[in-house]
RNA sequence: GCGAAGGUGGCGGAAUUGGCAGACGCGCCAGAUUCAGGUUCUGGUGGUGGAAACACUGUGCGGGUUCAAGUCCCGCCCUUCGCACCA
């Protein structure tokens, strides 16, 4: 290496300089958030992550840098900055783990949380530390559960039966994606059951839920959120059924339609199926309706499958003509989604079209095309809007209007004889909560239980009085989960806490309880984790309205779109519930929203284990630093796109993070050209402008820029390298600070005032631009700004291949653009 | 089917308001350093033709507007991601 006589410049070293000011930050608490009164605040939120016995992958530090960046750079224009992480640990994948191996689930969220969070302090991310929480302890579950009784009390939170796919088997409920033709993914059979579930009425909230996105600075996730919770307006109609006193009702948003309804379809789980059904249709009926909710919903709603359904026997009369048209029972109506009945009206709706062809129903055409096409409606539906037309009896007026016209004198209509009235459906349906598991929060529900004698004996006969839910006193928080052995869900749907029968059951006054043995999804700790983070240590409330106006709202929160409707939406639920209450004093918890796009393997396809691409962090930084590991990842690309992972480009980074080593460690001068200067500012200028706009990959590329424009100087001016390690330190912090010490600086840079540019440096006073004939370029010329065009033409006309091509034409016009284009045009 | 985003070199990607397409990085080529390999440094690098000067051509496809189009307008094609019988 080295011959002993020359001495050999130091290189860089990530190895040796990262775990340095790791363990200075950490001694110093650089990071630890505060406020300071007449200081401006900024909330960064990462979505904490589930620990995972995997560890990091790559695609955990791109959002973890983004919101780095923009925390470490709002500390340094002065902000008061709130950056906080913890772990969302509740979840399925430890408890498999336990039922596998016996482990608690317990000791492997601790296990995997110290991997986890030994690899984030790899990375040099400014967390503040003290803030960590942790949805599984008791001082977090305390307070889900004190929200969850809130619900409760506001009637927000309440029983229903549910069918649920559940696997005795496996002991448990599975996913609808879980399921592929009444089998579990391994062979195992599966049925639909109702379940008593705990749901959520988010229903109650889908208005505000909707009109609120307004507001938002979020991406396209508003309108997925629009879509999901899918407002709709339309009517409701009333049927009423032949020879029977019971009525049908329908919801339609086409109730212009209504006089070609050639018959009515419910859904299989109707309450009305029996009712309605005649005694010589019983035997198809039962067998069909058996059958369809057999059926999960993936299969219900497998849209290639021919439509199915049978005759109720019945009929039912068109309130708006008098028709006689027969009630059917068919799986493609939605049991859950307006009234669980639809009016057939085959012209005008591919579905009821399909329907009708199947099984041989009339199709009777009452809209026609505005144009006056001809529609042939025997072969397709026509589903434009257009003109009404056959519409007979009472409300013939409607005749010949347009659809939207027709639409509102039916309804009308309708209200007036007392058949219908205009109503308002949500796709959204109320959230199912429950779930028969282990490692959740436990409910803060028991019940009232008759029986003789102690129901924790194997052998007494005991009821639980579900429909007299009482709530745990909120004195009596954390409920917490009882130990157990077996962690498996077991036979009984009730749960793995049904078993531990000392913790379920208890006695008060004499009286047997028992407590509900469902648990909370794991959606329930990131519902709000973000108010905890206020103020985490909090013992005699979820949080103080003191730091809630210190810190609140969250003003950007990263986080990849997977999470773009449950997640944001739920949480966005229990903010306004929390409104309601008078606890938070915003309608609406995250101001801005940003989602990382996924980072592929090397071969562009999603990283996997099974496919051998995927790259661990702990490799990278080990081999390039995680300084080349965070500047990578942020140079890829834009942050939102996604885009594989190139081994050879981490390379480039951490050859350009080597160069801006060499120049800020080599010769220095205090001396500075003006060349340097203006590049230098114009840099402060991009690099400020791209992180406010989260353009990291153009920030970093202007840094090469001024990098290379260094190293080619003798010496570098101190200047110039002082607000390199600045601008640098956002991306690159462990190396900023190194360069910052190394430049003299005693203290960390996290609080340095951020680098502020020049505007009269950073215009240029001459401009080289294009010179174009008939829009072809021919050469350039440089010219003051402001020049005028006779100048420009001038100079232009002395680039002699310019003038070759202007030379004997006629000038028919000069287009000159200042600082742009000149552009002759000739003939 | 519906909704959204997007198609730019061999690759990842740049391009405020229409104004020199391809910044920056990777890769590749040549040169310098080196015993050599690697490292580092310098220069080159969209395509076609040409020895070269240079010319033509070029941002998914086809039209259009304009002095000028990756960018604006119309009509297609393709890709990715959501949602998917919601009446």
């Amino acid at each position: 290496m080295s011959d002993g006589e020359k001495p050999v410049a130091e290189r860089y070293d990530p190895a040796s300089i990262e775990p340095r000011w790791q363990a200075y930050w950490e001694k110093h608490e650089t990071f630890r958030a505060t406020r300071t009164p007449g200081k401006p605040k900024y909330y960064v939120l990462d979505m904490f992550p589930y620990p995972s016995g995997d560890g990091l992958h790559v695609g955990h530090p791109e959002g973890y840098t983004a919101s780095d960046i923009l925390a470490r750079y709002k500390r340094m224009r002065g902000f008061d900055v709130l950056h906080p992480m913890g772990w969302d640990a509740f979840g399925l994948p430890a408890e498999k783990y336990a039922i596998k191996t016996g482990t608690h689930p317990r000791d492997t969220t601790k296990k995997n949380i110290a991997t986890f969070k030994r690899q984030l302090k790899s990375l040099g991310f400014s967390y503040d530390w003290a803030r960590e929480v942790n949805t599984t302890d008791a001082n977090y579950v305390r307070w889900t559960q004190w929200i969850f009784l809130q619900l409760f009390k506001r009637g927000l939170a309440f029983q229903s039966e549910a069918p649920v796919n559940w696997c005795s088997a496996l002991g448990t409920v599975l996913a609808n994606e879980e399921v592929t033709d009444g089998k579990s993914d391994d062979g195992h059979p599966v049925v639909r059951l109702p379940l008593r579930q705990w749901m959520l009425r988010i229903t109650e909230y889908a208005d505000r839920l909707a009109a609120d996105l307004d507001g938002l600075n979020w991406p396209d996730t508003k309108a997925k959120q629009l879509h999901w919770i899918g407002r709709s307006e339309g009517a409701e109609i009333t049927f009423a059924i032949e020879g029977s006193s019971e009525v049908l009702s329908v919801f339609t948003t086409r109730c212009d339609t209504l006089p070609g309804a050639t018959f009515l379809t419910v859904a299989p789980e109707h309450p009305l199926v029996k009712k309605l059904t005649v005694a010589t249709h019983n035997a198809e009926v039962d067998a069909y309706v058996r059958s369809a909710l057999a059926k999960t919903d993936m299969d219900r709603t497998d849209l290639s499958r021919e439509k199915t359904g049978v005759f109720l026997g019945s009929y039912a009369i068109n309130p708006i003509n008098g028709d006689r048209v027969p009630v059917w029972v068919g799986d493609y109506v939605i049991g859950t989604y307006g009234t669980g009945a639809v009016m057939g009206v085959p012209a005008h709706d591919e579905r009821d079209h399909a329907f009708a062809k199947t099984y041989s129903l009339p199709i009777v055409a009452v809209v026609a095309s505005e144009t006056g096409e001809a529609i042939n409606v025997a072969d397709a539906a026509f589903t434009d809007d257009g003109v009404a037309h056959g519409v007979r009896g009472s409300i013939a007026i409607a005749d010949g209007t347009k659809s939207a016209e027709a639409r509102k004198l039916i309804v009308q209509h309708l209200e007036r004889i007392g058949r219908g009235n205009v109503r308002v459906t949500y796709r959204l349906r109320d959230w199912i909560f429950s779930r028969q598991r282990y490692w959740g929060e436990p409910m803060p529900i028991y019940f009232p239980v008759d029986c003789d004698g102690d129901p924790r004996r194997s052998e007494s006969q005991f009821t639980i009085r579900f429909n007299e839910p009482i709530a745990v006193d909120e004195s009596e928080l954390p409920l917490r989960l009882p130990d157990l052995d077996d962690f498996s869900p077991g036979e009984d749907p009730a749960g793995a806490l049904a078993r531990a029968t000392d913790w379920r059951f208890f006695q008060r006054e004499g009286k047997w309880f028992a407590r509900e043995t469902n648990t909370m999804p794991q959606w329930a700790g990131s519902c709000w984790y973000y108010l905890r983070f206020i103020d985490p240590k909090n013992d005699a409330a979820a949080w103080s309205q003191e730091l809630y106006d210190a810190w609140m709202p969250v003003d950007l929160y990263v986080g990849g779109s997977e999470h773009a409707v449950l997640h944001l939406l739920y949480a966005r639920f229990w903010h306004k519930v929390l409104f309601d209450i008078g606890v938070v004093k915003h309608n609406e918890p995250f101001t801005k929203l940003v989602h990382q796009g996924m980072i592929l393997g090397e071969d562009g396809q999603k990283m996997s284990k099974s496919r051998g691409n995927v790259i661990n962090p702990d490799h990278i930084v080990k081999s390039h630093g995680a300084d080349s590991l965070r500047a990578y990842e942020m140079f890829m690309g834009p942050l939102e796109a996604v885009k594989p992972w190139q081994t050879s480009g981490i390379e480039g980074v951490k050859r350009f993070l080597d160069r801006v080593w060499n120049v800020s460690t080599g010769a220095l001068t205090d001396a500075c050209d003006d060349g340097t200067k203006k590049l230098l500012h114009k840099t402060i200028q991009k690099v400020t402008h791209d992180i406010e706009t989260m353009h990291f990959n153009t920030a970093i590329s202007q840094m090469m820029v001024l990098t290379k424009h260094l190293g080619t100087l003798d010496a570098a001016p101190r200047q110039a390298v002082r607000t390199l390690a600045l601008l640098l330190s956002p991306f690159a912090p462990h190396l900023g600070e190194e360069l910052w010490s190394r430049l003299g600086f005693a203290q960390s840079l996290a609080y340095e005032t951020w680098p502020t540019f020049d505007p009269a440096l950073v215009k240029d006073d001459t401009v080289e631009i294009g010179v174009q004939v008939n829009g072809k370029l021919r050469g350039t010329v440089t010219l003051a700004i402001d020049a005028d065009e006779a100048t420009a033409k001038a100079a232009s006309l002395e680039d002699p291949k310019v003038l070759s091509f202007v030379e004997g034409k006629t000038l028919k016009k000069l287009v000159y653009v200042k600082g742009k284009i000149v552009n002759f045009i000739v003939g």
